[in-house]
DNA sequence: CAGAGTACGTACCGATCGGTAACATTGTCA
DNA sequence: TGACAATGTTACCGATCGGTACGTACTCTG
């Protein structure tokens, strides 16, 4: 982890303190906009407004705004691997142990109020269409998921790996939509006790 | 099944739907296109184009969009509670059965190509502001769905009753969004195994 | 210092958004 | 026939959408 070089040690007023890219601006304020609000919700001049910068900044990064859709889903996945791998990073060898960590993680984080769920299952319900760029980049990252999930599965030599990855991803997914209709308390906090469940069964 | 009330208790021709209300054509072209393209992706233009209305029959029959798509959401609502309970109707007194019955329809449903999930739970994902109606309309919905299970867990004499129903609502919100992501073929394929798999555990 | 790039802002574009005013037309029933 | 409700027609509103032509300020290099 290296340490981040946008920190505000200094206290100027925000609008001058722009030491970092235009680019690097946008494209952050733009992962936390579309994060949070939506995508379709957020118009070009409210991120380049909340950047701090102008719209041609935007335009001189980014051939449109659906190019820059596509590199906030790019992001999201680089991050989310890092998510998903992380909680089980010291279980180097067993893929049930690597597994069950993220599935506790995203259990409390998928019952916490204010839970917005997955930017990338977020992006395909926005773009139902198969050819936007969003769409395509949103479901390449769940595929690429799909085959993660398969190939542990396998590892732990599960019965019919497929299908106990099948399985979890179901579970997954609706931990991350029902994390953002229900908050508290929401129905993720069993996400645990099911997946493990599922698991036993086919080993 | 009762009868549409058409409004007009008069003696008409048998409703060939040619000439209906503007009303009743705007709310069904609404329907099919929020849910089909997106609720944010429709203009209240082309809904009234293709219902072959004008925008003023729009604005005469809903106070704005927003309450157009609040009225979608019902719609939708009660058409899923159909769709819910249809399935298992020839097991009364069954809830295992009556369960199944809609989770062995879901998963075809969502594993064929072309699925745009539930619109309730896409409403949800497009509106994430909790005092908007859409948001609103959609989480009522979707409690009734969790007590629902609730109920029907208890009655099937489970051991924890709420924690099952949490599970299968996770499967069946999973089979939802990843019926779009993934098409034909998807994971929602294995949704009557694992749910069957986890029922059983809990009896 | 000159000059070239780079990085950014000012001001604007046409299109579309949700929504409305005023008036003409139609069909139904009394 | 006349009244009334429902719908269509036309034209328009201000706001916002995604996107751009063009001018300016800073910095590096010689």
């Amino acid at each position: 982890m290296r340490p981040k070089p946008s920190s505000h040690s200094g206290k100027q007023p925000p609008e001058t303190e722009a030491p970092r890219r235009a680019a690097d601006r946008i494209r952050d304020t733009a992962f936390d906009l579309f994060y949070r609000e939506g995508i379709r919700a957020i118009g070009v001049e409210e991120i380049v407004t909340r950047a701090g910068v102008t719209k041609p900044s935007l335009y001189r990064a980014f051939e449109s705004k659906d190019d820059l859709i596509a590199a906030y889903l790019r992001d999201y996945d680089q991050r989310f691997c890092q998510r998903f791998e992380a909680p089980g990073a010291d279980h180097p060898d067993d893929p049930k142990a690597q597994l069950l960590a993220y599935l506790d993680y995203l259990a409390v984080r998928a019952s916490t109020d204010g839970y917005r769920g997955c930017g990338l299952t977020n992006a395909v319900i926005e773009y139902p269409e198969h050819d936007h760029p969003a769409h395509q980049v949103a479901v390449q990252s769940k595929q690429a998921l799909r085959e993660r999930l398969r190939t542990m599965c396998r590892n732990m030599g599960a019965r019919d790996p497929d299908d106990l990855a099948d399985s979890l991803l179901l579970l997954i997914e609706g931990s991350y939509v029902s994390g953002q209709t229900f908050g508290e308390g929401g129905p993720a906090r069993v996400l645990g006790i099911a997946a493990r469940r599922l698991i036993d069964a086919a080993l």
